[in-house]
DNA sequence: TAGGATGATTAAGT
DNA sequence: ACTTAATCATCCTA
């Protein structure tokens, strides 16, 4: 029955392995049972992160987690339970043909390394498995794009203000957009994030944008200069483009 | 509830 | 490091 010859090894040795348990542990599913202590999550690591609600989202998260730790570990325990248990039911079965043919201590050796080996590959599919879980739970909770909130009133208030007064050339220096984050009560980041956004769009379709942009350069002209009372209002709806920092003209905004 | 608006991420170029 | 362009995932409104 047990004639087993096969030397079989597997490809990569363990440089595999390694990088799985090395994750395992790293996201706190092998390991000791932390409580409480959230220690290697690498949360607020990406632009633009909200430091506001963590924890709340976060528990859920950890939920998850442990929920896939503990499923691991049940069945870590299982295959090493199995792997015991065949291990003696081969030792017994070879004790008992050794009354009918001499048996090398050398020969069990080598069947139970075969043994254990094979119970590894198991135990390092169940280990592939779970790093794909904690990698999808990952992406499902801590990717910042599945808890986007849109920005206060005033933030786009401020954003809108500098872009189309600024139109002609809308890439803020940092300290500018430090000064933007500040009044809009975001991060840098998310002002980078919002003129990337806005300058492809504004872009991209103008017309939709026309509205938009006369409103505010009707509100920065207004509060910025009231050095012509012209009773000259409104009208003008159409043609107000041509500003645009796509378009060749350059360097022409300055406002009498 | 479909589709546009919007913030964040990613790939590729500079 | 920063931008563009595309895309993702969610929000929001008709």
């Amino acid at each position: 029955v047990l004639s087993i010859r096969g030397i079989q090894e597997e490809d990569p040795p363990d440089a595999q392995l390694m990088r799985l348990d090395n994750m395992l542990l790293a996201e706190g599913v092998s390991g000791p049972e932390k409580r409480g202590r959230g220690g290697p999550m690498a949360v607020a690591a990406t632009s633009g992160g909200c430091p506001n609600d963590n924890s709340i989202e976060h528990s859920d998260y950890r939920a998850k987690l442990s929920q896939i730790r503990q499923i691991y570990h049940s069945e870590l325990e299982k295959y090493e339970q199995a792997c015991s248990e065949f291990t003696t039911h081969v030792m017994n079965l070879l004790r008992e043909q050794s009354r009918t043919r001499p048996i090398s201590p050398k020969e069990i050796e080598r069947m139970v390394n075969i043994i254990h080996g094979k119970f590894s590959t198991i135990q390092m599919q169940l280990k592939q498995s779970t790093c794909e879980a904690v990698m999808i739970l990952r992406s499902r909770f801590l990717d910042a794009r599945r808890k986007r909130r849109n920005f206060s009133k005033q933030a786009t208030e401020v954003l809108n203000e500098y872009f189309y007064s600024h139109l002609s050339n809308p890439y803020p220096s940092e300290e500018a957009k430090e000064e933007l984050a500040k009044k809009g009560g975001i991060t840098v980041s998310q002002v980078s994030n919002w003129f990337g956004n806005k300058r492809i769009r504004y872009k991209k379709n103008m017309g939709k944008f026309q509205e938009e942009a006369n409103i505010y350069a009707a509100k920065t002209a207004v509060d910025a200069t009231n050095v012509v009372a012209q009773g000259n209002q409104a009208n003008s709806p159409s043609t107000p483009n041509s500003d645009g920092f796509l378009t060749p003209c350059h360097t022409s905004d300055r406002k009498i």
